[in-house]
DNA sequence: TATGATTGGTCAACATAGCTGACATAATTG
DNA sequence: CAATTATGTCAGCTATGTTGACCAATCATA
């Protein structure tokens, strides 16, 4: 509401229609930067914060529905992506505690979700997988949230996934974007 | 850890590296879902919980510090984005219950962060704006964030930046895309 | 002007999901 | 055998969301 006051900065406030660093640059000035103004920088933050809860949120909704939430959903999603996995690199994985850790995946263990087997190698681990009932569940929430990035892909291009996934991986901390590039070499740059 | 079972889903695993849709494209097939892959829209979900969970670090512990929260800065960062805001206005952004705002908003008030001014027009409202103190925090903190996002932004220049706002803008459910384009006409698209 | 809607606030209780600290058991490793 | 590692557990605290009920001031209108 109310779109007359929105001061958007530290920016002279000339009409700024088209703002991609993409667009015409015709003539002078520092145009390496046009898409570092203030304005650019404070967008990227409101659109984090707007995308990431839209994106999260169908799935939330059938989670609650089944009595479980975020977190349960992450760790769902986690396992279903790497079967066998240990419970210390999921922990590396969330970055949280294995007190919090430990009451979601109880729940999800027994409430059939998640089963424990025995490390063979390390009879200490106890690595985890989905049950039937779990890839039901992940495969649920899954679809929904990879729809929407199909509609959103689709409706803007190769080339412009490719800048969304550039972007991205250069918003994470050095050493994430390290781990991310160690496991999964196909998913960084 | 052990990069050999990266079970990464459905599609042929072709030796894929590189995958974006801007890519040679040289003969036949679907090529115009290139990007449109399970795994390429695993990815994205991925990158979207890494990402945004390292965008709010930096912010959460300068916060922590401070003795507040992530709840604490949505408040401060929109407040400070548009002065004189309503409480209607900003529970319509944040969308979470009165109650739940009516917490961190009076302690920020309290605390000397926010100042409340009766409405002109209409005296049932409480404008809020930021104190200089709140004006100081609201800077440090968006300037954390700020640099964040110009680090990443300058690394992949300006075509990156605007594939990257246009699929973040195309994630976002239909009617928070729809009130952000009514509010600030030059965020979306 | 009386009535009903809107704006904002408050109290109480509850749920989720993080956290710290302390301690325990079993298995591996040197 | 001793130290370390992997995992689990108990107990309590915090932040941030939720519902439901209720209230006061103000505005808009029949």
């Amino acid at each position: 509401m109310s779109p007359e006051n929105t001061p958007t900065g530290n920016v002279p406030r000339v009409k700024s229609a088209s703002i991609s660093g993409a667009a015409p640059q015709s003539s002078s000035g520092p145009l390496k930067g046009l898409y570092l103004r203030k304005q650019d920088l404070r967008r990227g933050i409101e659109l984090m914060f707007f995308a990431y809860r839209d994106f999260t949120g169908e799935a939330d909704q059938m989670l609650s529905n089944l009595g479980l939430g975020r977190a349960h959903h992450r760790v769902i999603y986690f396992v279903g992506r790497q079967p066998e996995m240990s419970v210390s690199n999921l922990l590396a994985i969330l970055k949280i505690t294995k007190q919090s850790l430990s009451r979601v995946l109880s729940h999800l263990i027994n409430t059939g979700y998640i089963q424990q087997t025995q490390g063979a190698r390390d009879k200490r681990q106890r690595l985890l997988s989905l049950t039937k009932k779990g890839e039901a569940l992940e495969a649920k929430l899954t679809d929904l949230q990879c729809r929407r990035f199909a509609a959103a892909y689709s409706a803007r291009g190769g080339a412009a996934v490719d800048g969304f996934v550039k972007v991205l991986s250069s918003l994470l901390d050095d050493e994430i974007r390290a781990d991310l590039r160690q496991q999964y070499p196909d998913h960084i740059d």
